[in-house]
This record gives C-alpha cells, sequence and structure tokens, in this order.
DNA sequence: CTGCACCCTGTAGTCGGTACAGGGTCAACA
DNA sequence: TGTTGACCCTGTACCGACTACAGGGTGCAG
C-alpha cells in the first residue's frame, strides 16, 4: 500500500540519472509513461523506480539499450529458462575482453611513443612523425 | 613532378575509409578541400593523401578529432618544442589507463555472472536478480 | 502574493561518421 | 555510336545515448 510517487526528480536522484534522460528513456519506450498528477507532473509508482534501476545498472555495465530491452523483455517474461540471459552475458563479455585487448595494444603503441621527444622542434618529433605516413 | 593525382575513391582505398567519411572530413574542415577536375571530381595530392593517413592513424589510436586538430596545427607550425605533443599523449594515455581500468572491473563483474543459470526460470536468475534493485 | 525550485513540451545540438536519393561523368565494349 | 556500369557529385537525414536549451506552467514557503 505504499503509493509513495516519486517525482521525476526524486526518480532521477535515487537512479543517478539526469531528468532529461529520464524523459527521453520514456520518450523511446524503455520505461513505461507514468501517471500524471493533476499538474501534469509525472507520477513514478516503486516500479518504474525498480525498472530504471535496472536499465542504469545494466547501462553502467556497458550493455547498450537495445541489449537492456532484450533483457527486460526476458525478465518481463518470466517464461523461457536463463539460458538466453546467461549467452546475452557471455557476449557482453567477449565484447568487454575484444575492447580491452584493443586499448592495450594501444596503451602499448603509445606509451612507446612518449618520452622520446626530450627536446628539439616538432620537426624531430617522434610522436608526430610515428603518425605520419611511412 | 609527380602530379599523380588520386581520386576520393584511390584516396579512401589507400587510406582504408570510406568516400563519405573522406567528404565529411572536408566538410568539418579538417581535410582541406582538393582541386577539382573538369568533370568536378575531386583530384586529391601527395599531401592529401599524407594529411589523410596521419588523420586516420591519430583515430585509430583513439585520439578525438579535435586532438587531431590540435597535432595538425602543431604539426603545421614546425615551431614549438615537442613538449606540447607529448603532453597531449600523456593525457591520451592516462584517459586509456582508465577506460582499461572500468573495463576491468566490469569484467570482473559480469563474469561473476555468468554460468550462474545451470536451470531455474528467469525468476531465479542471478543474473537479472543482480540488475535488479537491491 | 511573490519568488523560486521544480516541472512541462518541443526542438536542436553533440561526436564521428553512415546511408540514402537523385542526379552527373567517364571509360570500355559491342 | 550507343549503352552499360562503375564511379563521382550534392544535399539531407539518420545512428546511439544522451544533453541543452527556450519558453512556458505548477507548487509551496515566507
Amino acid at each position: 500500500m505504499e503509493k509513495a510517487y516519486h517525482s521525476i526528480g526524486e526518480l532521477a536522484e535515487a537512479t543517478d540519472t539526469k531528468v532529461e534522460t529520464v524523459r527521453y528513456y520514456e520518450r523511446i519506450g524503455i520505461l513505461p509513461a507514468p501517471k500524471r498528477t493533476s499538474g501534469n507532473y509525472r507520477a513514478y509508482s516503486a516500479g518504474h523506480l525498480a525498472r530504471l534501476s535496472f536499465i542504469r545498472r545494466a547501462r553502467d555495465l556497458g550493455f547498450t539499450l537495445d541489449q537492456v530491452r532484450a533483457l527486460l523483455a526476458l525478465a518481463d517474461q518470466k517464461k523461457q529458462d536463463c539460458g538466453t540471459v546467461d549467452a546475452l552475458a557471455r557476449e557482453h563479455l567477449a565484447e568487454i575482453d575484444r575492447k580491452i585487448s584493443d586499448l592495450k595494444a594501444l596503451r602499448r603503441e603509445l606509451s612507446g611513443l612518449i618520452g622520446q621527444c626530450k627536446q628539439g622542434t616538432i620537426a624531430d618529433c617522434r610522436i608526430l612523425s610515428a603518425l605520419s605516413p611511412r
């Protein structure tokens, strides 16, 4: 019976989201439109808070909004087995591993360039010449 | 005297860039507009090729177009000392390190969730409940 | 009753491209 | 000579995931 409705500002603060972003989520249909007060303010239920928390947490974990949509659809069905969710997460993990190794390669390359410009003018700069066509 | 001009398609292929992207770079002013043939085709010089190669390589290394602009401005001046370039690169390296450690934290979290859904319905799914508000 | 924080809608901008639509040019081949 | 077909041109709209206004309305405290 705890019908404590939340304003958009409260919801935003509780989930570390900007107010505009909450409205954006509604616009793209990932967060259902809430009831309105007599003054036309959005009045969010605890369900909305839960759903938004879920969205934000998944976004923090690097899922795209499309992936979040898929996860939410699964959660809403409560029928299928967990395998689909697991697969989605595994796929996402593989992406993350790819990104990490790309960044590491980049890191190696870039850190090799740094510190080679002890003095001298741009003309001798190793960083710039490393970027120039061979 | 090797006035071998390149068509936009050749330039794009040589630098692993899409034709539209080359035109986009011209539009935003990072690649100078080349001469035109009598048929109004863009005719690129070796200088254009060099500059585009530089841009693409820097982009591959994760510099933003604004950062690339800064690097190009430095390279074009050929006056200042290398310190500015070095600082830019160091700053960028710090960013990369931040991204790597963020992704690693994420990886740990996500991989902990995977494989816990051996059976059972969505209702018991650990991944979904991990994402739900506590 | 007035001031201020908050809310509303709608639109445009961000970054780094990508994807057309609707045409023009050019070289090869029949 | 004509006609394919690959390439090129401009202009505009779109992508993801927001963010930032402008121009107004609401609600509450002093």
